[in-house]
DNA sequence: GCGGTGACATCTCCATATAG
DNA sequence: CTATATGGAGATGTCACCGC
C-alpha cells in the first residue's frame, strides 16, 4: 500500500487514468477522489460530488467501480463528463467523423473574429462541425458517438502546442481575449497556421483511449443549484467527495 | 486620497509522456 | 538516447471599486 502525505498537488503525482487529460480552468489530481474512495467506500457503493466541474470525481468513482452522482451549476460540466462515462469506440469515432461535411462550414462574421486563433480554413472546419452537431441534436440523432466528438472538439479549441486547433496562444486552461490574442501573435510574428480537425479529433481520442474505456450506466449527472438537488434521494449517497466553489 | 481587494487579465517555466 | 508535445486549483501585474 502505498500513502501519499500531502502530495496532491505535485507533477510527481500527476499520473493518472488517459481518460482524466481533458483541460478545465481547475481540477484537482484523480489520485485525491481516489484515495478517500479507497478508504471509505467499497465497490457499488454510490460516490457524489455536488462541485463536479470537469468531473474528476464521477470519472474516478466509475473506474473504481462505483455508482456515481454529480452535479454542477455549469451546463459545461455534463459535457465534459458524460461522455468519458460511455465511452465509444475508436473506430466508431473515426466513421462519424468521416460523415461531417467539412467544407460546408459558413462563419458568420462575429465568428470571424476569431481569425486572431484560427486559420480561415480551419475556421470553416469549426463551424462545420458546430453546425452538423447541432443540426444531429435537433433532428434528435445526437448520440454518444457525438457527445464524445462534442468533447473532444472543446478541449483542442485553444492551447499553445500544434495539437490544437488554434495558433500558439495562452495554456488550454487559460483564456486569451481577441485583442491579448492579437498582440501576442504581433510579438511572436506568428498568423494561425491550418490545422486538420478531423485529424487532431481523432488523435485526441486516441490518447484519452490509450487505456481502457469506461461502459457504464450507473450515473446521474445534473445541473442544478447543490442545494436543492431532488432527484437525488435522501440516503442514497455513501461518500461525497468534492472542492467546493473557491475564491483565487 | 489611500490602502486593500478581486470566480481579473495576461503570461512563464518545468515535469512528464511520447515520438523518433 | 534526444526532441517535441502538453498540461498546469500557477505567478505576477492592472485597475476599478470599496470603506475609511
Amino acid at each position: 500500500m502505498r500513502y501519499f502525505v500531502n502530495e496532491f498537488w505535485t507533477n510527481a503525482q500527476r499520473a493518472g487514468h488517459a481518460l482524466h487529460e481533458i483541460s478545465y480552468r481547475a481540477c484537482f489530481k484523480p489520485q485525491l477522489p481516489e484515495f478517500f474512495i479507497d478508504r471509505l467506500t467499497e465497490p457499488s457503493d454510490a460516490v457524489y460530488d455536488p462541485f463536479m466541474g470537469r468531473g474528476t470525481t464521477p470519472i474516478q468513482a466509475a473506474l473504481m467501480g462505483r455508482r456515481v452522482f454529480g452535479n454542477d451549476a455549469n451546463p459545461m460540466s455534463i459535457m465534459m463528463t458524460r461522455p468519458r462515462l460511455n465511452t465509444p469506440e475508436l473506430c466508431d469515432i473515426e466513421s462519424r467523423l468521416g460523415e461531417v461535411p467539412w467544407d460546408a462550414g459558413e462563419p458568420t462574421l462575429g465568428d470571424q473574429n476569431f481569425g486572431v486563433f484560427f486559420h480561415p480554413a480551419t475556421l470553416c472546419q469549426i463551424v462545420a462541425l458546430r453546425s452538423w452537431l447541432s443540426e444531429r441534436e435537433e433532428a434528435g440523432k445526437f448520440d454518444y458517438v457525438d457527445d464524445w466528438i462534442r468533447l473532444v472538439a472543446m478541449s483542442r479549441l485553444t492551447g499553445h502546442s500544434p495539437g490544437f486547433f488554434s495558433v500558439y496562444t495562452l495554456p488550454p486552461n487559460q483564456a486569451a481575449s481577441i485583442e491579448s490574442q492579437s498582440r501576442i501573435n504581433e510579438r511572436r510574428g506568428q498568423t494561425p497556421p491550418k490545422r486538420d480537425v478531423k485529424a487532431l479529433i481523432l488523435r485526441k481520442s486516441r490518447s484519452l483511449l490509450r487505456h481502457v474505456g469506461l461502459s457504464y450506466s450507473q450515473f446521474d449527472l445534473y445541473c442544478c443549484d447543490s442545494r436543492n438537488t431532488p432527484e437525488i434521494q435522501t440516503d442514497s449517497v455513501d461518500l461525497v467527495v468534492t472542492s467546493p466553489p473557491f475564491l483565487d
